[in-house]
DNA sequence: GGAAGAACGTCGCCGTCCCGACGGTTGATT
DNA sequence: AATCAACCGTCGGGACGGCGACGTTCTTCC
């Protein structure tokens, strides 16, 4: 599938060849998962590595009251690669947040042919790197934790063509670690300097550059 | 050099041979660098990634009062690869806080062969994984964000086998992202239960488990 | 051995955030 | 159209941590 091309690490970089592809996809497994369901489960012996082709996926750690979310990704984001390839169980849970179509490259298949092939390598090498990247930013917004500038850095990222973003409060509030009160009062001086509009389930980014400078304050 | 077969990654898996070694030495440096010097500043462009043969190296992402300590590395870690493979310039800055040896690969002679020898490549792909685990363990701590669980913690993590971590609480802060006061505090509260004994530079476990306790709490 | 500098210990003030609670609003379901 | 669940807005109390300040102790380097 040309999407699996398109969206695996860097389209520009290290170019899957045809046949290249064909070895991925014969490895892989389009697979689909409700919401609520898990794609694997902390502790769990990691037998596969998947790749997020569409809907949204939430990585946890623990469970109950000592649950934490470590991140949420999207399409083209690779998951249980950590544990597959460090062979030991997975370090984290892994639930469906939305309708989400993975693909799932069984380990026993996928290490002879990456052992094979350097390209597909590669590939993966620099998609892991890019989640270190993102996860490297979100721990410089962690430390610099007035709220208020880590819902104005959020919300310019994820941020779609139109300036809006479709996220309840609550979910904004667990995303970040921090209380849905705080990211309220937070949407609520946003809004008071006109740099975003709020409704229900929904945000409207009006003024990037203010979001921006506030978030890097 | 024997070092970098045992430190690159997992030894126990795609084992290097003898070939690969000398590939791998063949496109690399060995450097030394003096406390206080750089190795790469945020914005240069990425022509080499860096792995610690020795010393501590401290990557920071801003300047001035916006400086922000992403993470303190030491031997076996890899820097700068993110950028490197991701054809853009550094995102963060490293400097040397020890004397420092490290191997500097650079782009040109490292990329052709990393195409060709899917082993080197695994070994990489396995070294970038681990340091995102890592940093998501930092994201979980950061959350939970009470000071004397995330001094518990890194106590637990940094301490060699004598159970001795050798930072001054202001170097402890800058880690954290957190006062130097608070530090004090936390440590404080650890050495009434008998966790810990605290001296100049130098902080001895004397209770693993409780220390543990207190982390995860 | 003495001076300078770095690191440690402690105090008080104040801002920020968590928590619990409650009422009003919106959207979906039947 | 009615009902219900989820979501939003807001208030007050309490805990935690940042910041400035000051004195003490330990190192290091003349």
């Amino acid at each position: 599938m040309a999407w699996l091309a398109r969206s695996f690490g860097r389209p520009d970089y290290a170019p899957l060849t045809g046949a290249d592809l064909e070895i991925l996809i014969g490895s892989a497994e389009l697979i689909s998962k409700y919401p609520g369901t898990h794609l694997f489960r902390e502790g769990d012996p990691a037998l596969a590595a998947f790749l997020v082709e569409s809907g949204d996926v939430e990585i946890y750690r623990g469970t109950g009251s000592k649950r934490r979310v470590v991140s949420r990704v999207g399409s083209g984001s690779v998951l249980g690669d950590i544990a597959m390839f460090g062979d030991g169980p997975y370090i984290s849970s892994a639930q469906a947040v939305d309708r989400v179509r993975v693909f799932r490259f069984d380990k026993d298949k996928l290490l002879p042919e990456l052992a094979k092939h350097p390209a597909i390598c590669l590939r993966w090498l620099v998609a892991g790197l890019r989640q270190l990247e993102s996860t490297q930013r979100r721990v410089i917004h962690l430390m610099h934790k007035t709220v208020l500038s880590q819902v104005a850095d959020l919300l310019g990222e994820e941020a779609d063509a139109k300036g809006e973003v479709r996220l309840s409060q609550t979910t904004i509030a667990t995303l970040l670690g921090v209380s849905r009160q705080s990211v309220n009062e937070a949407l609520g001086r946003l809004r008071e300097q006109s740099a975003v509009e709020t409704g229900y389930r929904q945000i409207r980014v009006l003024d990037p550059d203010r979001l921006e400078a506030i978030a890097t304050s």
